[in-house]
DNA sequence: CTTAATTTGTGCGTATGTATG
DNA sequence: CCATACATACGCACAAATTAA
Protein backbone atom coordinates (compact mmCIF):
# COMPACT_ATOMS: atom_id res chain seq x y z
CA UNK A 1 0.00 0.00 0.00
CA UNK A 2 2.53 2.34 1.17
CA UNK A 3 6.27 2.40 0.09
CA UNK A 4 8.46 4.41 2.71
CA UNK A 5 11.28 4.48 -0.42
CA UNK A 6 8.97 5.38 -3.12
CA UNK A 7 9.91 9.15 -4.74
CA UNK A 8 6.56 10.47 -3.45
CA UNK A 9 6.07 11.36 0.10
CA UNK A 10 4.50 9.31 2.45
CA UNK A 11 1.96 11.64 3.38
CA UNK A 12 1.02 12.35 -0.42
CA UNK A 13 0.91 8.35 -0.71
CA UNK A 14 -1.66 8.18 2.43
CA UNK A 15 -3.72 11.21 0.86
CA UNK A 16 -3.86 9.17 -2.50
CA UNK A 17 -5.11 6.59 -0.56
CA UNK A 18 -8.14 8.28 0.76
CA UNK A 19 -8.51 10.38 -2.34
CA UNK A 20 -9.50 7.62 -4.65
CA UNK A 21 -11.69 5.97 -1.51
CA UNK A 22 -13.56 9.29 -1.89
CA UNK A 23 -13.88 9.47 -5.77
CA UNK A 24 -14.46 5.82 -6.14
CA UNK A 25 -17.74 6.53 -3.78
CA UNK A 26 -16.17 3.88 -1.12
CA UNK A 27 -16.39 6.72 1.27
CA UNK A 28 -19.73 8.69 0.25
CA UNK A 29 -20.51 12.78 1.35
CA UNK A 30 -20.87 12.76 5.20
CA UNK A 31 -19.22 9.44 5.99
CA UNK A 32 -16.28 9.95 8.53
CA UNK A 33 -12.58 8.91 7.82
CA UNK A 34 -11.19 6.66 10.25
CA UNK A 35 -9.86 8.66 12.61
CA UNK A 36 -6.12 9.91 12.97
CA UNK A 37 -4.97 7.49 15.35
CA UNK A 38 -6.86 4.90 13.45
CA UNK A 39 -5.12 5.55 10.35
CA UNK A 40 -1.91 6.27 11.97
CA UNK A 41 -1.68 2.73 13.76
CA UNK A 42 -3.36 0.97 10.54
CA UNK A 43 -0.71 1.96 8.40
CA UNK A 44 2.00 2.55 10.98
CA UNK A 45 2.51 5.80 10.66
CA UNK A 46 2.63 8.76 13.41
CA UNK A 47 -0.17 10.98 13.96
CA UNK A 48 1.60 14.01 12.73
CA UNK A 49 1.97 12.17 8.99
CA UNK A 50 -1.67 10.78 8.96
CA UNK A 51 -2.29 14.62 9.96
CA UNK A 52 -0.17 15.94 6.78
CA UNK A 53 -2.18 13.91 4.69
CA UNK A 54 -5.64 14.79 5.72
CA UNK A 55 -4.70 18.43 5.71
CA UNK A 56 -3.92 17.81 1.64
CA UNK A 57 -7.43 16.76 1.21
CA UNK A 58 -8.94 19.46 3.59
CA UNK A 59 -7.16 22.28 1.18
CA UNK A 60 -8.27 19.96 -1.89
CA UNK A 61 -11.81 20.95 -0.40
CA UNK A 62 -12.68 16.74 -0.35
CA UNK A 63 -13.31 16.72 3.46
CA UNK A 64 -14.31 19.24 6.30
CA UNK A 65 -13.31 18.37 10.02
CA UNK A 66 -15.77 19.19 12.76
CA UNK A 67 -13.85 18.99 15.81
CA UNK A 68 -13.30 17.23 18.08
CA UNK A 69 -16.35 15.02 16.22
CA UNK A 70 -13.88 13.81 13.68
CA UNK A 71 -13.08 14.36 9.54
CA UNK A 72 -16.10 13.51 7.38
CA UNK A 73 -16.17 13.51 3.39
CA UNK A 74 -17.52 17.02 2.79
CA UNK A 75 -21.29 17.35 1.39
CA UNK A 76 -22.05 19.05 -1.46
CA UNK A 77 -23.79 22.29 -1.04
CA UNK A 78 -27.43 23.30 -2.58
CA UNK A 79 -25.99 25.65 -5.14
CA UNK A 80 -27.90 28.89 -6.56
CA UNK A 81 -27.35 29.89 -10.12
CA UNK A 82 -26.53 33.89 -10.50
CA UNK A 83 -27.13 35.53 -14.06
CA UNK A 84 -24.56 37.27 -15.57
CA UNK A 85 -25.02 41.20 -16.83
CA UNK A 86 -23.26 42.44 -19.86
CA UNK A 87 -20.18 43.27 -19.76
CA UNK A 88 -19.51 41.51 -16.05
CA UNK A 89 -16.11 39.28 -15.94
CA UNK A 90 -15.20 36.49 -13.50
CA UNK A 91 -12.47 35.03 -11.52
CA UNK A 92 -11.73 33.32 -8.75
CA UNK A 93 -9.65 32.74 -5.77
CA UNK A 94 -8.81 31.61 -2.80
CA UNK A 95 -10.38 33.47 0.09
CA UNK A 96 -8.70 35.64 2.48
CA UNK A 97 -8.60 34.47 6.10
CA UNK A 98 -11.09 36.99 7.06
CA UNK A 99 -13.05 36.32 4.10
CA UNK A 100 -13.57 32.99 5.05
CA UNK A 101 -14.92 33.57 8.40
CA UNK A 102 -17.27 36.29 7.53
CA UNK A 103 -18.80 34.19 4.62
CA UNK A 104 -18.86 31.19 6.37
CA UNK A 105 -16.29 29.30 3.91
CA UNK A 106 -15.01 25.92 4.74
CA UNK A 107 -11.57 24.94 3.88
CA UNK A 108 -10.63 24.64 0.54
CA UNK A 109 -13.27 26.22 -0.79
CA UNK A 110 -12.44 29.29 -3.57
CA UNK A 111 -14.73 32.24 -4.18
CA UNK A 112 -16.27 33.77 -7.48
CA UNK A 113 -15.70 36.83 -8.10
CA UNK A 114 -18.11 39.20 -10.25
CA UNK A 115 -16.86 42.44 -11.39
CA UNK A 116 -18.69 45.00 -13.66
CA UNK A 117 -17.84 47.30 -16.31
CA UNK A 118 -17.49 50.18 -13.56
CA UNK A 119 -15.16 48.52 -11.26
CA UNK A 120 -17.85 47.17 -8.20
CA UNK A 121 -17.71 43.43 -7.50
CA UNK A 122 -18.95 40.75 -5.62
CA UNK A 123 -17.55 37.71 -4.20
CA UNK A 124 -19.46 34.13 -4.14
CA UNK A 125 -18.63 31.47 -2.04
CA UNK A 126 -18.17 28.91 -4.74
CA UNK A 127 -19.41 25.77 -3.07
CA UNK A 128 -23.00 27.82 -3.02
CA UNK A 129 -23.20 29.64 -5.77
CA UNK A 130 -23.13 29.27 -9.76
CA UNK A 131 -22.87 31.56 -12.40
CA UNK A 132 -24.61 31.66 -16.06
CA UNK A 133 -24.68 33.65 -19.39
CA UNK A 134 -28.11 33.61 -20.30
CA UNK B 1 3.21 41.36 18.14
CA UNK B 2 1.91 38.22 18.56
CA UNK B 3 0.53 36.81 21.97
CA UNK B 4 0.87 33.30 22.48
CA UNK B 5 -2.30 33.67 25.43
CA UNK B 6 -4.21 34.93 22.52
CA UNK B 7 -7.52 33.29 21.66
CA UNK B 8 -6.11 33.00 18.26
CA UNK B 9 -3.79 30.38 17.70
CA UNK B 10 0.04 31.83 17.35
CA UNK B 11 0.87 30.35 13.85
CA UNK B 12 -2.60 32.59 12.26
CA UNK B 13 -1.18 35.36 14.37
CA UNK B 14 1.78 34.61 12.15
CA UNK B 15 0.41 34.74 8.98
CA UNK B 16 -1.63 37.71 9.58
CA UNK B 17 1.62 39.79 10.14
CA UNK B 18 3.12 38.24 6.77
CA UNK B 19 -0.31 39.10 5.18
CA UNK B 20 -0.43 42.28 6.32
CA UNK B 21 2.75 43.17 4.57
CA UNK B 22 1.81 41.36 1.56
CA UNK B 23 -1.24 43.19 1.29
CA UNK B 24 0.13 46.74 1.78
CA UNK B 25 2.82 46.17 -0.34
CA UNK B 26 5.92 46.38 2.17
CA UNK B 27 6.69 42.97 0.61
CA UNK B 28 6.42 43.41 -3.49
CA UNK B 29 5.80 40.61 -5.92
CA UNK B 30 8.32 38.17 -6.30
CA UNK B 31 10.34 39.11 -3.54
CA UNK B 32 11.19 36.79 -0.58
CA UNK B 33 9.97 36.31 2.50
CA UNK B 34 12.45 35.77 5.52
CA UNK B 35 13.63 32.41 6.20
CA UNK B 36 11.49 29.73 8.67
CA UNK B 37 14.46 29.45 11.08
CA UNK B 38 14.96 33.31 10.49
CA UNK B 39 11.29 34.23 11.41
CA UNK B 40 11.82 30.85 13.85
CA UNK B 41 14.59 33.08 15.63
CA UNK B 42 12.83 36.45 15.02
CA UNK B 43 9.45 35.61 16.88
CA UNK B 44 10.35 32.72 19.33
CA UNK B 45 9.11 29.94 17.74
CA UNK B 46 9.86 26.76 16.21
CA UNK B 47 10.34 26.37 12.91
CA UNK B 48 7.32 23.95 13.22
CA UNK B 49 5.19 27.36 13.93
CA UNK B 50 6.41 29.04 11.58
CA UNK B 51 6.16 26.49 8.43
CA UNK B 52 2.26 26.15 9.71
CA UNK B 53 1.98 29.99 9.33
CA UNK B 54 3.53 30.06 5.88
CA UNK B 55 1.27 26.85 4.59
CA UNK B 56 -1.66 29.13 5.55
CA UNK B 57 -0.44 31.42 3.11
CA UNK B 58 0.24 29.02 0.42
CA UNK B 59 -3.13 27.25 0.40
CA UNK B 60 -4.69 31.33 0.16
CA UNK B 61 -2.47 31.84 -3.25
CA UNK B 62 -0.38 34.40 -1.44
CA UNK B 63 2.93 32.81 -1.68
CA UNK B 64 4.95 30.37 -3.72
CA UNK B 65 7.57 28.36 -2.50
CA UNK B 66 10.90 27.68 -4.83
CA UNK B 67 12.89 24.87 -3.18
CA UNK B 68 15.28 25.45 -1.59
CA UNK B 69 15.79 28.82 -2.78
CA UNK B 70 13.12 30.51 -0.53
CA UNK B 71 9.30 31.33 -0.27
CA UNK B 72 8.58 34.48 -2.41
CA UNK B 73 5.33 36.78 -2.72
CA UNK B 74 3.46 35.55 -5.35
CA UNK B 75 4.00 37.57 -8.78
CA UNK B 76 0.80 37.23 -10.58
CA UNK B 77 0.31 36.20 -13.81
CA UNK B 78 -0.68 37.44 -17.15
CA UNK B 79 -4.37 36.38 -17.62
CA UNK B 80 -6.67 35.63 -20.97
CA UNK B 81 -10.20 36.87 -21.35
CA UNK B 82 -12.22 34.14 -22.63
CA UNK B 83 -15.74 35.22 -23.92
CA UNK B 84 -18.15 33.26 -22.56
CA UNK B 85 -21.24 31.82 -24.96
CA UNK B 86 -24.92 31.61 -24.83
CA UNK B 87 -26.02 28.78 -21.71
CA UNK B 88 -22.89 28.47 -20.53
CA UNK B 89 -22.74 27.72 -16.44
CA UNK B 90 -18.85 29.02 -14.34
CA UNK B 91 -17.77 27.27 -11.74
CA UNK B 92 -15.06 27.01 -9.54
CA UNK B 93 -13.07 24.48 -7.34
CA UNK B 94 -9.89 23.73 -6.03
CA UNK B 95 -7.93 21.82 -8.69
CA UNK B 96 -7.35 17.28 -8.47
CA UNK B 97 -3.92 16.55 -8.26
CA UNK B 98 -3.73 15.36 -11.74
CA UNK B 99 -4.92 18.53 -12.79
CA UNK B 100 -2.85 20.54 -10.80
CA UNK B 101 0.00 18.54 -12.52
CA UNK B 102 -1.34 18.57 -16.10
CA UNK B 103 -2.28 22.37 -15.78
CA UNK B 104 1.13 23.32 -13.90
CA UNK B 105 -1.17 25.60 -11.16
CA UNK B 106 0.93 26.54 -8.41
CA UNK B 107 -0.65 26.12 -4.62
CA UNK B 108 -3.79 27.98 -3.71
CA UNK B 109 -4.81 28.48 -7.38
CA UNK B 110 -8.38 27.66 -8.03
CA UNK B 111 -9.54 26.26 -11.73
CA UNK B 112 -13.06 27.97 -13.83
CA UNK B 113 -14.74 25.41 -15.19
CA UNK B 114 -17.19 26.29 -17.72
CA UNK B 115 -20.10 23.98 -18.60
CA UNK B 116 -21.80 23.79 -21.80
CA UNK B 117 -25.64 23.23 -21.71
CA UNK B 118 -25.01 20.10 -23.06
CA UNK B 119 -22.32 19.29 -20.04
CA UNK B 120 -19.38 19.01 -21.70
CA UNK B 121 -17.47 21.25 -19.69
CA UNK B 122 -13.29 22.75 -19.86
CA UNK B 123 -11.56 23.65 -16.92
CA UNK B 124 -9.10 26.61 -17.21
CA UNK B 125 -6.40 27.65 -14.05
CA UNK B 126 -8.16 30.51 -12.37
CA UNK B 127 -4.60 32.56 -12.46
CA UNK B 128 -4.20 32.96 -15.80
CA UNK B 129 -8.02 32.90 -17.26
CA UNK B 130 -10.60 35.46 -16.88
CA UNK B 131 -13.86 34.90 -18.48
CA UNK B 132 -16.53 38.05 -19.80
CA UNK B 133 -19.94 38.03 -20.34
CA UNK B 134 -20.32 39.96 -23.91
C1' DC C 1 36.14 21.91 -8.95
C1' DT C 2 35.11 20.99 -4.18
C1' DT C 3 33.20 22.05 0.11
C1' DA C 4 30.37 24.26 3.20
C1' DA C 5 26.35 26.79 4.38
C1' DT C 6 21.59 27.70 3.58
C1' DT C 7 16.72 26.52 2.92
C1' DT C 8 12.77 23.86 2.35
C1' DG C 9 10.69 18.91 2.67
C1' DT C 10 9.66 14.98 5.25
C1' DG C 11 8.98 12.26 9.32
C1' DC C 12 9.26 11.14 14.01
C1' DG C 13 8.28 11.99 19.00
C1' DT C 14 6.08 14.47 23.04
C1' DA C 15 2.94 17.41 25.54
C1' DT C 16 -1.12 20.12 26.40
C1' DG C 17 -5.62 22.20 25.30
C1' DT C 18 -10.51 21.92 24.00
C1' DA C 19 -14.80 20.05 22.78
C1' DT C 20 -17.78 16.12 22.29
C1' DG C 21 -20.14 12.01 23.79
C1' DC D 1 -15.83 11.91 35.44
C1' DC D 2 -13.78 9.67 31.65
C1' DA D 3 -12.53 8.41 26.95
C1' DT D 4 -12.13 10.00 22.31
C1' DA D 5 -10.61 13.12 18.62
C1' DC D 6 -8.85 17.10 16.58
C1' DA D 7 -5.74 21.65 17.34
C1' DT D 8 -1.70 23.70 18.66
C1' DA D 9 3.14 23.93 19.73
C1' DC D 10 7.50 22.32 20.90
C1' DG D 11 11.63 19.48 19.89
C1' DC D 12 14.84 16.59 16.86
C1' DA D 13 16.87 14.43 12.73
C1' DC D 14 17.87 13.68 8.08
C1' DA D 15 17.28 14.45 2.91
C1' DA D 16 17.69 17.14 -1.29
C1' DA D 17 18.76 21.07 -3.88
C1' DT D 18 20.74 25.44 -4.40
C1' DT D 19 24.06 28.93 -3.47
C1' DA D 20 28.31 30.81 -1.61
C1' DA D 21 33.03 30.39 -0.47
Amino acid sequence: MIDPSADRAVFRQLADLLRDRIMSGELGPGEPLPSELRLAQEYGLSRTTVRQAIGQLRTEGLVTVDRPRGTFVRVPEQTQTITLARGERVSARMPTDAERRSHRLGEGIPVLVVTGPDGAFTVHPADRIQLIRP
